[in-house]
DNA sequence: CACTAGGGTGGACAT
DNA sequence: CACCCTAGTG
């Protein structure tokens, strides 16, 4: 028993201890992993160790629990206990059990803390990371998304709001077509209703935690038409998820909070399980997951955000500054700490993306500082087109590489996904191994939707609209007319769809097509059984087969379904992940809400030796050593709807911001005096970001500046630019889900779009790239160079022994005819090659790609 | 009534 | 490029 005093001394001592574990941190990155207790609001800069102060935060709470943040102390301390502890604070000697004993103060069992990221990718990186540090129990610790967390804790209480339990997540897509069946059915101009704004109202009601009637309600009032149109629309698609036992992802959210605030038995279970919530990237959270997250917290109200607003750019799906800025407000009394010290970048790349941000209104305002070395200055890079665009790109990655950086130290980020084309293009033509992270995932295709479709229907049959897409797919007679009639007499019985089909012959109206509906129940009824006999993965290759979808794609022979065939029994690679990851009972229905969240950012394995492809907003949370910006142009970057609007122009200064700081060592930023996109060309003035630059950190290159050095007038393109098409998400291929969390799974199938399977390669790199990990588990989306196979040809033995081709050789090749070479200049593993043809002019190529086509005279 | 072929059009960012 | 709608045939 001490007295006051003591007491005092013995709590400052306490937490001195405590911080001696964690000296190496900055003092206020420590004071972060030191304050326990009550709401804390963290505001990380880019690159400011923030994930590293959360982990010893977690650390701190299971070891010492409220130790280093209380001025409780325990009856027990006597004063040699504190002269032991000061002690121990001055030197770090002495018996450290003894320290341990004395500093922890209720430690957390790790089933206490709740720690929400927004990616899969992030959520179990955290978890990595923990394990490495904490061990084994780190795995009881809830780290997850926001949506994962949400999809447990509904599927042990959903039933209270009417749901099944066994409820199926719609996507994006699901939730598109479901709009545009009601505008359909309700005979609304889908011009005067596009789909994807109905949907955006609809879920900026759920946001502001409006049920459909009560927004009807209020719409009436106002008595704004298309308002109250919206509304009914939204009741309407609320009733056929409901029907359907479906939740959108807004839903997962929405009905989580709902079920919190109405059932108090459910609320304070969960807010006396958590004794501490932490919520990461908090600046991009919206109002449901701001009222979520404080629910949860309730209990305690140890509730720690830690988030930048200057990296807030997801203000387009509802997330909202305010959270970030006002919770100081909402939490009276709460500590805020500040990490401004940038571990990340050189001063060229913090000074220049500071003065870019510097530029935006309603900023908490701070400044990162480092005490890294200049480095170089930015690069600005004006090409004459997206061709140019792309090959100055893929040369500055080849000239890196040969300086002996990997490929995976390069990223390249645009704007739009629809960009990535003709830089995919420029890194086939270069022979460099790449990565397109985003962009059409793997469970997006149309036929690895049909079979996930079969599976959820099979999961819950009320699953209309999953019914409607595979009832017909493989084509069985059953056509549009039958469905409709169906689905009349489905919602006047008030009964699913299903339903209604299986009893078909009961129905006057479905008689003629009774009977190729019962075979349809009955292959359904077949399978339901299966399932319950086999095990997932056996059940799924008896779906192919009976199913006929095989057959179906194996009879039309063509290049396209053999690889939608490959895709299709790709997913069974997914089946065995979440098999193998799974750890309780495996069931189809966790299976499909795993596959439900998952997103191809997930699946990004930095150890695999590619150049990372991206769009800025998934690049968020990555670093890299150098980075390319690409598409930096007015009307593209900020993109066109910006312009003019001071708030988006904000978001897209601070998606800027975000790109910028990705880079520790060189950043790159291009823009392109002409470019093509989706058909049209266009001439766009280069990026006010960029001018934003202060001169002092920023190179200016460009061939559009210089003397006219190629003669040819279509700059660097050797090849035709029309080659393959230019909208267009990407014609992709394969990737594959590489199973739940464990983001260190061996992953490697690399394909290529025309030939599944791998090519032989001309450099060691590809090979070691396709074969690492045994292609077991797959990686989303890796590609080889499709400039593999003609160099195959053009370099016999395969190896690094190129076709010789010399200055003032006479060549003809098979495009541009005959001509001389003017010059050869080596770069990375392959040349570029100037040649003067007689017909076309000089043309500048790669070797490599080039050699297939061309031949010495 | 089911199915296929052909033409027109409209496209961010993502859980 | 992927979608939706239309026209025409089995």
């Amino acid at each position: 028993m001490l007295n006051h005093d003591l007491e005092l001394r013995f709590c400052k001592a306490r937490r001195g201890a405590i911080a001696r574990e964690f000296s190496h941190l900055n003092p206020e990155q420590q004071k972060a992993a030191l304050t326990t207790e009550g709401p804390l609001l963290l505001l990380a800069g880019a690159g400011s160790g923030k994930t590293t102060v959360l982990i010893h935060r977690v650390a701190n709470l299971m070891k010492y629990g409220r130790g280093s943040d209380s001025t409780e102390v325990p009856e027990w301390v006597t004063e040699d206990d504190l002269t032991f502890l000061e002690e121990y604070v001055r030197t770090g000697a002495g018996d450290k059990a003894r320290q341990e004993r004395l500093c922890a103060l209720d430690p957390a069992a790790p089933w206490t803390i709740l720690a929400i990221t927004f990616t899969n990718k992030a959520a179990g990186e955290l978890k990595d990371r923990l394990a490495r540090m904490l061990g084994p129990a780190a795995n009881d610790i809830w780290a997850s998304t926001f949506h994962s967390a949400c999809v447990r804790i509904l599927r042990r209480d959903i039933e209270k709001l009417g749901f099944a339990s066994s409820f199926t997540i719609y996507d994006t897509d699901d939730s598109l077509r479901v709009v545009k069946d009601i505008l359909k059915d309700l005979g609304i101009d889908d011009k005067q209703f596009p789909p994807r704004s109905v949907l955006g109202y609809i879920s900026r009601a759920k946001d502001a935690m409006k049920l459909a009637d009560q927004y009807l309600a209020e719409c009436e009032r106002s008595g704004d038409f298309r308002l109250t149109k919206i509304a009914k629309i939204y009741a309407e698609y609320q009733r056929r998820l409901w029907e359907a036992s479906a939740l959108d992802f807004d839903d997962i959210i929405f009905h989580t909070v709902r079920l919190l605030q109405q059932f108090d038995e459910v609320r304070e279970f969960y807010q006396r399980k958590f004794r501490y919530v932490l919520i990461d990237e908090y600046q991009d959270t919206n109002n449901l997951q701001y009222l979520l997250a404080s629910t949860l917290a309730g209990g305690y109200e140890n509730f720690c955000v830690v988030g930048d607003d200057d990296q807030s750019i997801y203000r387009f799906r509802g997330a909202t500054i305010e959270n970030i800025l006002s919770f100081e407000k909402q939490y009276k009394g709460c500590r805020v700490i500040r990490l401004e010290e940038n571990y990340r970048s050189t001063k060229h790349i913090l000074e220049a993306s500071n003065a870019v941000i510097r530029n935006n209104q309603g900023r908490k305002g701070k400044e990162l500082w480092t005490k890294a070395g200049e480095g170089d200055k930015l690069t600005l890079y004006a090409a004459m087109n997206e061709n140019d665009e792309a090959q100055y790109v893929a040369a500055r990655i080849l000239e890196g590489y040969s300086q002996g950086r990997k490929w995976k130290d390069h990223a390249i980020l645009y704007r739009m996904n629809a960009q990535s084309n003709q830089i995919e293009n420029a890194c086939k033509r270069n022979g460099i191994p790449y990565r397109i992270i985003g962009g059409t995932r793997f469970f997006d295709r149309a036929e690895v939707k049909d079979m996930v479709a079969y599976l959820a229907v099979l999961n819950n049959p009320e699953d209309d609209l999953r019914l409607t897409r595979i009832i017909n797919n493989p084509p069985r007679g059953i056509g549009a007319k039958t469905i409709e009639t169906a689905q009349e007499i489905a919602r006047r019985e008030e009964s699913s769809l299903y339903a209604v089909i299986d009893n078909a012959r009961m129905y006057p109206e479905l008689e003629r097509s009774a009977a190729k509906l019962a075979g349809f129940t009955a292959l359904m009824g077949e399978l339901a059984g299966l399932l319950d006999e086999l095990p997932l993965d056996q059940f799924y290759e008896e779906l192919i087969l009976r199913t006929g979808y095989a057959t179906m794609l194996e009879s039309k022979n063509t290049v396209e379904d053999r690889t939608r065939l490959e895709n299709v029994r790709e997913l069974l690679t997914s089946i065995h992940g979440y098999l193998e990851n799974a750890g309780e009972e495996p069931s189809l229905a966790g299976f499909l809400d795993e596959i439900a969240l998952y997103t191809d950012l997930d699946s990004h394995d930095p150890d695999q030796d590619c150049v990372v492809m991206m769009t800025m907003h998934s690049a968020k949370g990555l670093e890299f050593p150098v980075v390319f910006v690409v598409g930096a142009e007015e009307g593209i970057f900020p993109g066109i709807r910006a312009i003019g609007e001071t708030e988006e122009m904000e978001e897209e200064r601070r998606l800027c911001y975000v790109a910028m700081t990705r880079a520790k060592e060189k950043l790159y930023l291009t823009c392109a005096n002409q470019r093509m996109l989706f058909g049209r060309t266009s001439s766009n003035r280069p990026s006010r970001f960029v001018e934003e630059i202060p001169p002092e950190h920023l190179e200016r290159l460009g061939r559009s500046c210089l003397p006219n050095l190629g003669g040819g007038e279509e700059g660097w393109s050797g090849m035709p630019s029309r080659s393959s098409g230019y909208g267009g998400y990407g014609s992709y291929q394969r990737p594959t889900y590489g199973g739940g969390r464990s983001a260190q799974a061996g992953q490697g199938g690399s394909r290529t779009d025309r030939d599944p399977r791998p090519q032989p390669s001309y450099g060691g790199f590809v090979r070691a790239m396709s074969g690492a990990g045994g292609g077991a588990t797959g990686s989303a989306r890796t590609r080889q160079p499709l400039a593999s196979s003609p160099v195959g040809a053009g370099a016999p033995g395969g190896g690094g022994s190129l076709p010789a081709f010399q200055k003032g050789d006479t060549v003809r090749h098979k495009a541009f005819g005959q001509g001389m070479v003017l010059s050869v200049q080596k770069m990375g593993g392959d040349a570029l090659l100037e040649i003067a043809f007689d017909q076309v002019g000089t043309k500048r190529l790669m070797l490599k790609s080039a050699a297939a086509h061309m031949e010495k005279l």
